[in-house]
Formats: structure tokens, C-alpha cells, sequence
DNA sequence: CCTTGACATTGACGTAACGTCATAGTTTAT
DNA sequence: ATAAACTATGACGTTACGTCAATGTCAAGG
């Protein structure tokens, strides 16, 4: 089955700007588009936008659920848990919340005196906050620990021949540097380890950039890249940076 | 007992900058200022920022929240009532998203089939929608009971005098027309009715603007304003609109 | 007395997640 | 054939603050 843009919104109780946007930055796009430019929604974005509500309802920013589910580590079933308990501690928060108005009714009718911080109590909620933190957590360690199940599965050849290739990229572009970060050459090259990154895990376009900038600042990396040219670390980044501000 | 701003945003949990962000928006302005400057919030103001935060945390927008707690017939227990209930139907809103997790658990192991439309049943909540517009309603209706209370409690007599001295503005006014709408004399008279509007209901300065505009939109009021001039309608829509426009 | 650090002020710009047009092409129903 | 309904992109507006920046004030300690 397949849903038009206004069908899904319908589905879901939101709006087709909504689904606009989403498709925009990238958190739900559609499975396809027709000859006209519609877009095409299939059955795993019924799946994947329930995810995204609930996590929204449960107020993580859009950017977090983005990497939250496209996260290779990403399970529905285990995410589904996670909403079970922060929705009981929501209901928590409420009750603690009405506890708040019964106390501030009675102190009112001058049944009873209220200390003033009670009259705020409930509002705050570190507790939800504490374990959102917790979630947000879980599914960075989970592709942490995919991407090592990935290597174990793949083998000392295999892992040998991609040091090789990395080797090659990082060596052709420590020869090139003088023509400098922007040039097609160098790009090129920053491209290849880009797909050559994968091989690991799957990387936003964000985390590269990250990634860009960690090559230089982080000692531990920086040494492995002073071996090839000791300012190649610094131009490493540069270039990486020209990369994701200019791949559109 | 008097408070600086962060303290009064460290007892309710919230960041000085949104009490600066709600005084310049007029929604909970200090009850004075120090020789420095400084703002000095009091004992009302505690009150006050719970009820805003109680119809913050119910999804009321900061504009609705200031209409309902600057109406006259605004009163905290009754607010309070409504929260209650508010808070109880968003309590059942939780249940209804942890239902349909569990569905969609079953659902994902296979254990049970699944509806589409069930994957987003208690996200959109209608009910909660209906009843926060019953309680926007409410606080409306309440100040329009609380002007007619205030006329027929005025008697008579007062009331006479008051209609005596609204014709008598608006005679001026259509008398000095051809001085323009933003001439001294005009816009003196409109600053008198202003006060004069005070004696039914209080008004916030939007709604003086709106009701600027319903005096030669609403064919009632423009024929009473017609019988002083039959431009006069359209002349003190501008000259009202001048007058908000222009006092600070 | 001087300094330092915590706190206060206003002002201005930035942001997230859309809403709301505007303009223009497409599909469906009558 | 033409209106009504739907789609696309683009651009600007909005809400409720966050986040500096520049500057002023106050209490405490050396």
C-alpha cells in the first residue's frame, strides 16, 4: 500500500507541512516520488513516523530523534520499551502535579499552609529529564557497539585490506595538500574515505563533520595523521569541512 | 517578603530570562523597581507564575494565558478546578499512548494483528482541545458577566452620567474631525474615553484596538456613531488606531 | 580603597518547528 | 471543459525563549 502525503497526515493526526519539513531535514522522507513529483509513503514510514511522535511527544527535539533512529543500532521494539517508561514517569509527574493544586486549593480556602517552594513542585521534572538523557545515551553506545560488532564480523583480510585503502587516501592526500583543501583532487579523496567510512557504521552528515574536526583536535588521531605530514591533521579538517559545506 | 529575579526563577524552576521575556510581554511584571533598577517581585507574583506555568504545562499559548489571567472575572480557584480536570484528561491521554504501545508490541512479535490507524491513537487529543477551548470561553464570558454586573450594580444615576459623558466625547470628536484624527484635541478625547471604558470592564490594549475597528465595522455601533457625524465611524477607527499606536 | 565575582540591566540576534501565504502544476469529478 | 481538490516549492512570519554582548551594581575580602 501506498499513501499520499495528505492520506499519511491524515493517518497520523498531523499536517502535510509537517511532513513537508520532515522530509526536509531529512527525518522521514518518502519511499519514492511519482513521475509528477508526488511523494510516495509506504508501510515502514507508517512505522517510522509513530516512532517519531512519540519520541516528539515525549519532547526530544527533532534533531535527537533523527539521530536516535537512524542510529544503525536502532530497534523499534526496544524504543518502544523506553516510551512505555518515561510515559509512566510522565503520569507520575502529573499526579505530583495535581497533588500541586489541591495543596495550593486548600491553602487558598485557608484549610492549610503551603510552603512556597510547593507551589511549584511537579513543574520541574529531573526525573524525566534524567532518563531521556539515559535513551539518548543508550542508542549512541548501541552504535558504538554496532559498528565493533561490524569489524569482528569482518575478518582480518578484510579489516587489513580497508587500513590499506585508508592508507592510500590519507597518503594521496598528505602529496596534494599544497594545491590546497578546496582542490578537486583533494576533494575527491575526501569523498572516497566518506564511503569508505561506512564500511564501519553509518555516519550522518553531522557526525562527519564532527569526525572532521576530532581528526585534528583529538591528540590520538592527530598523531596517527603527523605520520603522513605533520600538518596534515589541521588541513585534514579544513578539507573535510569544505567537503560537507559544499556536497549540497 | 520581596524577591530578586533569580530567585524567583530558582523557587519556580525557570530561567531568568523568560520572567524578563514575561514582563516585556506585559504577562507578570514586577511589583516595583529599586533605585538601581532592579525588579522586585512580591508575594502575588508567586502565585501568579504558578498559574502561568499551570496553563503553560497545558499547552496554552503565553498570549491566551495573559487574556485569561488579566480578565476581571479571572479567579484562581476556579482556575484551579480546571487544571485539575485538564491535568486528569492528560492523565487518560497517557494511558491511551501506552496502549497503543503495547499494541504495537504485539503487533511487531506477531502476536496480534494491527490497524493502521491504531498505530496513532492517542496522539491528536480532541478531547483535551475541546475542553481547553471551554475554559478559553469560560474566562470570556465571565468578564462579560462581570461588566453587566458592574453596570446594573451602578444604578441609575451613574449610569446616566456616564452615557452623558460618552456623548459628549464623541461630540467633540466629530466636531474636530477636520483637524485630522491625530490632532491633540482628538487624540485627548480618545484618551478620555479610554478611562471611560475602564467604568464597564477592564480592557487590555488590543482589545481597545479591536474594539477601534468593530465601531465602523459593526453596522450596530457605526449607526450610532453616524447619528454624530456619518463619517465619524471610520474617523474614530483611525483615530483609535493612532492612539494605540502611539502611546509607548 | 580596590578589586573580584556574582548578579542586575537592556539590546540584539539566533533557533526550532512548524503556520501561512503565494505561485504554479496535476488529478479527479462532474 | 472546467471547477475543486491536491500537489510542489519557496519564502516569510511566529512563538518562546536561549545566548551573547555591553554595561552597571552590590557585597565580601585583601
Amino acid at each position: 500500500m501506498v499513501y499520499t502525503i495528505k492520506q499519511l497526515a491524515e493517518l497520523a493526526g498531523t499536517s502535510v507541512r509537517t511532513l513537508h519539513y520532515y522530509d526536509e531535514i531529512g527525518l522521514l522522507k518518502p519511499e519514492s516520488r511519482g513521475a509528477n513529483g508526488y511523494r510516495q509513503y509506504g508501510e515502514q514510514a507508517i512505522v517510522r513516523l509513530q516512532q517519531i511522535m512519540f519520541f516528539r511527544e515525549l519532547d526530544f527535539s527533532l534533531e535527537e530523534i533523527k539521530t536516535i533512529i537512524s542510529s544503525p543500532g536502532f530497534d523499534v521494539l526496544e524504543a518502544l520499551q523506553s516510551h512505555k517508561v518515561l510515559l509512566e514517569k510522565r503520569k507520575k509527574r502529573i499526579d505530583e502535579l495535581l497533588a500541586t493544586v489541591g495543596k495550593t486549593i486548600k491553602n487558598l480556602k485557608g484549610e492549610s499552609k503551603m510552603e512556597i517552594k510547593e507551589y511549584y513542585k511537579g513543574f520541574s521534572d529531573e526525573q524525566v529529564e534524567k532518563y531521556r538523557e539515559e535513551v539518548k545515551q543508550k542508542w549512541g553506545e548501541k552504535t558504538l557497539q554496532d559498528s565493533e560488532a561490524r569489524v569482528k564480523k569482518m575478518g582480518k583480510e578484510k579489516f587489513n585490506e580497508l587500513q590499506a585503502e585508508s592508507d592510500k587516501i590519507f597518503h594521496t592526500i598528505a602529496d596534494n595538500m599544497a594545491k590546497g583543501a578546496d582542490s578537486k583532487i583533494v576533494q575527491a579523496e575526501v569523498a572516497k574515505w566518506r564511503v569508505w567510512l561506512e564500511n564501519f557504521s553509518h555516519y550522518s552528515d553531522e557526525s562527519v563533520l564532527g569526525l572532521g574536526r576530532v581528526y585534528s583536535q583529538d591528540p590520538r588521531f592527530a598523531k596517527t595523521f603527523e605520520k603522513y605530514h605533520k600538518d596534515l591533521p589541521a588541513f585534514l579538517t579544513k578539507a573535510i569541512e569544505y567537503y560537507c559545506a559544499h556536497k549540497k
